[in-house]
This record gives structure tokens, sequence and C-alpha cells, in this order.
DNA sequence: CATGAATGAGCTTTCATTCAT
DNA sequence: TATGAATGAAAGCTCATTCAT
């Protein structure tokens, strides 16, 4: 149908406009009107689609940490062995935080603010079950260290963020070679001996 | 002078109250007038001690940083040994982000949004310079590898934040024994071979 | 024809909606899309049926203020003796405030408000023509006192909306001995002698 | 103080186009920001003297509601005869109503709808307990009926309303004759015989 | 006849900042 | 130095009304 295009095209960019701002001038600085005007509607239309600015926000959350998570678990498979596994999920994340760069800018203030509810958060977690399964299995492989999913992660995925931050930050790319250190550092830190 | 301590105990009022609120209620939840009444100043007295909100947020993400690095060079001396030092600067930023909850939560928040200046975030990195040459010490007595300090830093020190948020989320202590492992990953990811 | 009793349903529906919002939240709670929310049409559709809000809340009052003449005069003919025609009319009143108290808070709102037109608040009065005839009549035939139906009015007729007013505050109901007693005073208040 | 009478007189300036715009457009119609310029301050003035527009419209209520009690009583002692006492205080209020039209019809839109807090109903209410008092003996020396003091009230104070309103509407005023029949229509309803 | 989607205007309220004292 | 009072601007949100379908 015709309507329910538009419509969807209209709450994409009611989201892709709050996403813009939220990066560039913080939670505060993303006005419902400033949302409106970048999206082209009126103030008004935005509660059509959402039904607060914090409803809003957690819908944006959302829906990035989905996205992030489909391209995290790419052409994964759980028949991998723990290290393919693991490196493809790696260069997948760091894939998507370094290439896109304002979903993971986005994540990453959502993440360490209290601009998304706490319950948004948590619903958001479950996407990455698979990788706690492969770490799972790799501990019981003796090929990953015994420790909480909360340090693999802390070790293995959450630097990429800094990387992110560092390449927003000095509008740099890192090599290829950088790259492969990056992932030597995240294997070294979790896998076994 | 009576008086100049009394305006310093005003600003640390000020200060300590701007922490207060954005760490609870987020950047935009710490209006200056709420930040009066907790410090019990009037309004306009913020203005005696700051250009203007921004410029209190900067002070304060200053000071917060400066006293992060006090502590993490506290005992430490570049006669040291690679690994202890490191160990003793690792172990320091820990024993911080993990016990100092309020000050680590707003570093991260500030690291992670534009409510700093860029400009002032650059000003509060230069404190970490020792750390930075304890590293390159490292690289050339072939200890550590040779990576970008970013990429240091990404793997063996940022990961803390991370635990510690994960410590406020879930009211959650980290054990001895965790933070061991915590550490033996840090120093894996980038001790050579 | 069907469609034309639907429409007229529809109608029916809108007025009660706009009555119960009203009456429950007062004018600036009856908004155009909770009426049709409550009345399970479409925003839009209202005005198929009424000009604007004021002509819904217009047309409201009309109809409200003719079913409560029509139920004061029930029964009634001019033939009646004064004191027996006046005490049927005043029962007759009363038992419509009193016990069809939706109505009668609305007419109360509008009658004490400038939310009706004052154009059609005088159209709603041309139905108690019949009760002003009988007193015309019982003042000469010296009956009732010479007053100005204003003040007959007021003596007579106007203290049983109080009556009302306190019942649905105090969700009270009056005792058929307290009817009697009001029945007198308003007797007392404008009889003869 | 010149500050303090300054403040009082800010205050008075905004119940007083609070009273204007509610009688002249109904609650939905006073809008704060017509209220502040009407009292020549910014929107934001409004909410150094009121919590929000709620406490705004209460406490107008309580003030105009004093106002009436205070004329009410004016020159009332407890040891006047039941009938002067009842015939000063009948006066005192017909003179109120009638004259001090835009107290009395606040007052009225305030008793006939949700605008005012049912709360701060009660509280105006206290005010009126001397002629509770005086009913009350004139129920005991068997002069006044023995009704309760809402039927009391409804025929003998509150049609006077209703000569306020017709007069608001009307543009009209009551002469003194008409006065006169007003309140022997008031006596003969509540006294015995 | 009926509608869901859309909107500009306006709502109540809060903001960062200023200024007379 | 310190303030309480004041404010224009803007916040989030809702309104009565319209219009393409």
């Amino acid at each position: 149908m015709v309507t329910l295009e538009k419509s969807i095209k209209k709450r994409k960019a009611l989201l892709k406009a709050t996403l813009n701002l939220v990066n560039n001038s913080g939670f505060q600085g993303a006005s419902m009107s400033k949302i409106a005007r970048m999206a082209k509607v009126s103030p008004a239309t935005i509660y059509l689609y959402f039904e607060n600015k914090q409803d809003l926000i957690n819908q944006l959350y959302l829906e990035v940490k989905e996205d992030f998570s489909k391209a995290a678990f790419e052409n994964y498979t759980d028949s991998m062995s723990i290290k393919d596994g693991f490196e493809l999920i790696w260069h997948n994340i760091a894939r998507y935080k370094l290439n896109q760069v304002e979903y993971a800018y986005f994540l990453s203030q959502a993440d360490n603010t209290p601009i998304v509810d706490q319950q948004t958060i948590e619903k958001g977690l479950v996407n990455l079950q698979p990788l706690l399964d492969l770490w799972n299995r790799g501990i019981e492989e003796n090929v990953i260290k015994p420790y909480s999913p909360y340090l693999l992660y802390a070790y293995s995925i959450y630097p990429i963020a800094f990387l992110m931050t560092i390449q927003k930050r000095e509008a740099y790319v890192f090599s290829d070679a950088c790259l492969k250190n990056a992932f030597q550092a995240a294997w070294d830190s979790i896998k076994m001996k």
C-alpha cells in the first residue's frame, strides 16, 4: 500500500534525524522541533509515530542495536571452530563500528549515559546471545579462558568502541595492519594459554 | 584568608552538585537552578565562578580527569620494571574506576558524548603521559607489543570502564579473583608473546 | 432508512461522549480527539455532524435543555390549579435534576460559564414558557407574589441546582422528607401571604 | 520593603488578570501567556508566584472566597437577633454579589465546574461558619425551619447567584424594590411559619 | 459518508542567563 | 562577593481542524 510505505519512510526519516542530532549535539540538543524540521514534518507528527521523546530514543536504540547485531553475526554459523567463529564475529563488529560510525557512536552514547531506559538497554542485549554461546563452547573446549562473559566482552569487543571514538575524534582511519593487531590483542586477551 | 577558603568551598560544592546531577539524570537533567539549589547558592552565583554552563562542565571534567590521573600514578616511578609499573598503574586505575564510581561514570559520560568540548577532552589527555612513556619503554625493551598507544589503551585500560558500567548497572561488585583475571587479560593483550 | 438511523446514532454518540467528558474534566478536558475516541469515530467525522467544537457544545446544550424542559412539563396541563401545577412542575424538575445528574450537571456548567454562546442560552430559555404562564396566572389570581419571573425562578427552581451539586459532590442522596421540605421552602418563597 | 511591595503588587496583578480572563473566556481561554501578557510580566514569572496553573486558580479562588466571606459578615455580631442577623448577612451578600459582579461570577464558575480542586472548594467553605451558627441558633429558638443547612443555603442565599447571573447577562440592575422582594422571598423560605 | 494522517498554532512549563541591589 | 527576581526563548506536547483517499 502506498500510504503504508510513506508512513514507514516518515518513521525512518524521524529516526534518522534523531540519530543525527543526538550524535552531533547530544540528547538535550536533539529537540523535538529540530528533529521535526530535519525530518521535514510538523512537530505534532512525531507523536503519531512515537509516544514521546523517550519512546523515540528507545525505539531508535533498539533498531540500531538490532542492525548492529545482524551485522555482527553475518555469515556466522555455530558449526564454526571457536577461533574461526570468534574471528568472523570480531571482524564483523569491527567493520560495523569503524564504518558505520554514526550508528556506533549513537550506541556508545546510549550505553554510557542515562538517555535510554535501563529496560530498553536490556532488551537490546538479547541479540548478542550467539556470541555468549560461542564463548561458553570455547570455555568447555578449553580454548577460551573461563572468565565471566562480562570480562570476555570487556576485553575482546568493547575496545573496538574506543577505536571508533578515536577514529571519529581524529578523523582518522585505522589501517588493515592496525586492525590485525587489534584482533591479535583481542584474541590474546581471551584465549587460553 | 577566610573568604578565599569559602570561595573555594563554594566552587567545590558547585562542581560536586553538577557531578551528582549529571550522573543521576544526564546532562539535560542538570539544570543550572538545580545545581544552584543543590550547592545551596543562588543561580546567579554560579556565574561568578564559571563563565556559563559549558565552562562549568568543562572545568568539572578537567578536575575529575586530573583527580583520576593523580590516582592512576600513585606510587609509580619510572624506575620500575615495565611489568611492575604497568601492574601498579593498572590496579590504581581499576581501584579508582571501581570504587569512585561517581567520578568514573561522569568521565565515561563525558568521553562518549558531545557534552564536553573537544578541546577540553584533549587537555585532559596530557595527564596520561607517564603511561605512554612506560609503553614506549616497554616497546623498546621488547616487552610490550609495538602497537599504537591507542590500541594499547583500548585493550589494557579502556575495558575497565566497561566493568565499571556493569558494576553500576547491576549494583554488583567484582571479586578479587575476577580482578586478577581482568588484569591477566589486560596484560595478555599487550605483552609481547 | 438504515443509513439515516446509523447517522442519528452516531450523532447521539458524539453528544453523549461530549457530555461525559465535559462533566468529568471540564470543557478544556473535552478535546475533539477524546470525544471522537469515546464515540468510536474519527475526529474528522465530528465535522460531518457539527460545524466546529462550539457548535457541538451549543447543540448539546440545546438538546439537553429540551430534554429537561420536556421532563419539566410532563403530565402538566394549564387547566391545573396554580398550586397543583407548580407542585407538579417542581417535582418534575427536582426528579430530573436529582436523578439525571449527568444532564443536570452539564446544564449547570453551561449556565455558569462562557462555554455556550449567549445566543444559544437564550434559545434554550423559550422552553420554559409554560412555567412563566403559570406564574402570570398565579399573580393574576393573587396566589403568587407579584414578582419578576427572574425572582420567582431564582427562589423556587434555581435552588434545586444547588441540591444537585451537593448530591454530586458528596455522593449523597436526598431523602423524601428532605425533598418535601425543599418543596415547602420553594412554595413558601413565592406564594402569596 | 520596596521589593516586597512590588512582589505583592505583581502577585495581585496576576490574580486579577486570571480573574478577568477566566470570566471572559473560561478556564481554557485563560492561558498562561495571556495571563502574563495582561499582567505585564513574562510567562516564566508566573511560576515564581504560583506552582502551576492549577495552583494559580486555586489560590485565586481562595482569595476571592475570603474576600466574599469578609464582606458577608461585615458588622455582624452573634449577639444580634436571628432575623436581624440574617437580614444583615443577606444584604451583605446581595450587595457583594450584585456589585462585585466580577468576583461573584468567578465564584459561580468555580463552584459549578471542575476547574478548582475539590479540596480547595472545601477549604473555602469554612468561612461561612457564622451563618451556620446563626441558623442553628435560629432552629433552637424555633425561628428558622429545622432544615439541613444545605437546604437553608439553597433557598436563602444561593438564589442571589442567579440574580447576579441575570444582571450580568442582561446588563441590568435590580431595583431596591426588587431586592426587598428578594429578601422577603428568602426569609419566607426559611422562617418558621 | 467516513477516515487516518497530518499540521500550524498554541499550550504549560523550564531553561540559561542577567541585573538591580 | 552574592543574591532573588526576572525574563525571552525554547522545551515537550496537545489542540481544533483539514484533506486526500
